[in-house]
Parts: C-alpha cells; structure tokens; sequence
DNA sequence: CGTTCATATGAATATATTATCATATATTTA
DNA sequence: TAAATATATGATAATATATTCATATGAACG
C-alpha cells in the first residue's frame, strides 16, 4: 500500500499457493476461460450499468440476440450473472462483486 | 468489509466502469484468454514456487517441451511472465502481482 | 569446430469455440 | 386459443487453439 499500489490481502495470497488440487486448476482455468471474450466481457460491462434485459443487451452490444443468449448462457453457468423472469422479459444482473474484482485487476494490468 | 468478505478498493470499482473503450474491452478479454487454459494456469502456480528453468517445468507439469514452450512463449506475450537466460538455461518467473491477485479472485469466486 | 544440452519455433492435426440460422419454448394479449 | 413478443436452444459452418513432431537456434565444452 506504501507504493500506491492496490494490494490483495497477504493471507489470501498464502492460501492461494497452498495445496491447489490439479481439479481446482482446470476449474480456475474454465472460470478466466469465461472472461476471454470479448462479447462476454461486454455483456459484463453492459451489466455493470445495472440489471438489463437481452432485448437491450442485443441493443448495447449491436449483436443478434441468439449469440447473446448462448453467452448468457455461459455467463449463468459460471454464475457470473443471474437471471429472473419477468413477464415476457429475463433480466439479467451481476450475481457478485468478484466479477467486479477480477476484472479490476485485469484492467491494472492491461493499463501499466 | 463488514460482512467479511474482502472488497476491492471502491475507486478501482469507478475507475473501472468509467469509459472502457471497445479496444480495451477485447485487449481484456485477451488478457482472461490467457488465464483461461489449464496448462498455462498449471505454469503460473508452478512458479509460484519461485523461477525454474524449462526443463523443471516440464518435469512439473509431467508435458512435453514443446508444448510446454509454446504456452510460456504466450504467458512471455501477454507480461505474465518474464525470462533471463543463464548458460544454456531460459529461467522464467512471476512478472508481477498482478497475477497472483487475479488468481486469487478467481479461486475466491470458485470457492462459493 | 563438432557434439551435446536447453530452448524455441514452424507446420500439421485434432479439438474447441463462436456466430448464424432455424426453430422451440414461454408469456402476454387480442 | 391464435398471434405476437421475448428468450432459449440445437445444428452447422467458420475460425481459433493446443499439442505433437520435426527441426532450428543458441550456449557450453571437449
């Protein structure tokens, strides 16, 4: 914190090295694999705006809504986002603060 | 922080919503399609350890040298890692904490 | 300087992934 | 209940990706 530079807590760094099964890795590499593309990436950060429903993510994003529903799709399994029905509509939101997070370290990183 | 959970600072949160361009959305998206591959996330906790040469690695990973090569010539690509050579040897090693934070908030999301 | 050891790289193959198209499902309303 | 609207999903084709094999490069050493 003294160089100006965010930290994550040391205690969470420690555990991370400790005892990873090689599961957890391919589990890890599946959850960024999520975060690897762009139409994925945007429809986070369409979501960052607040909740919204595909007709006006298929808006944001300039894309036809079959291709955004399979990313959804595959946003939802992750359980980045979260889904509920109203009406005619699906809304989907963000379903925590990690996506947040991680892609706050992402940009860090990008950014230097 | 109340709740327990760990936060990332809220400035970092606003200064990541903030005008994200398209370009830095998909070079983001590059960024987690790294990270997104079981062999390569298998490299980076490896050296985790502390820096090993290639033939380490291999010996690590129980995988072939090339293939082995090929993903630290992506993970070199992307400044997720760096490399010296000494004599015949090319030693590899964390570029930085970024890394180790942003696996850690995977892993944290993966944990749930 | 030719051989050995360590690493890198190009080509080829096998596999995975994404977007598109067509269609199915679900909800509302006339 | 038929039509309209919103979303989901299966199949397909185009593209991207990872691993393997063969070979190239580069350093050390006799």
């Amino acid at each position: 914190m003294t160089d100006g530079k965010k930290l994550y807590s040391r205690s969470a760094i420690s555990h991370l090295i400790a005892d990873v099964t090689e599961d957890e890795l391919c589990e890890l590499a599946e959850l960024f694999k999520v975060f690897g593309d762009s139409t994925r990436i945007r429809i986070l950060f369409d979501l960052f705006q607040g909740e919204k429903n595909v007709t006006e993510i298929c808006e944001d994003l300039q894309m036809n809504q079959s291709a955004v529903s399979h990313q959804l799709k595959i946003l939802r399994t992750s359980k980045l986002i979260a889904s509920r029905r109203e009406g005619k509509a699906v809304i989907y939101s963000l379903a925590d603060d990690h996506v947040k997070t991680i892609i706050a370290m992402g940009k860090e990183h990008i950014e230097e």
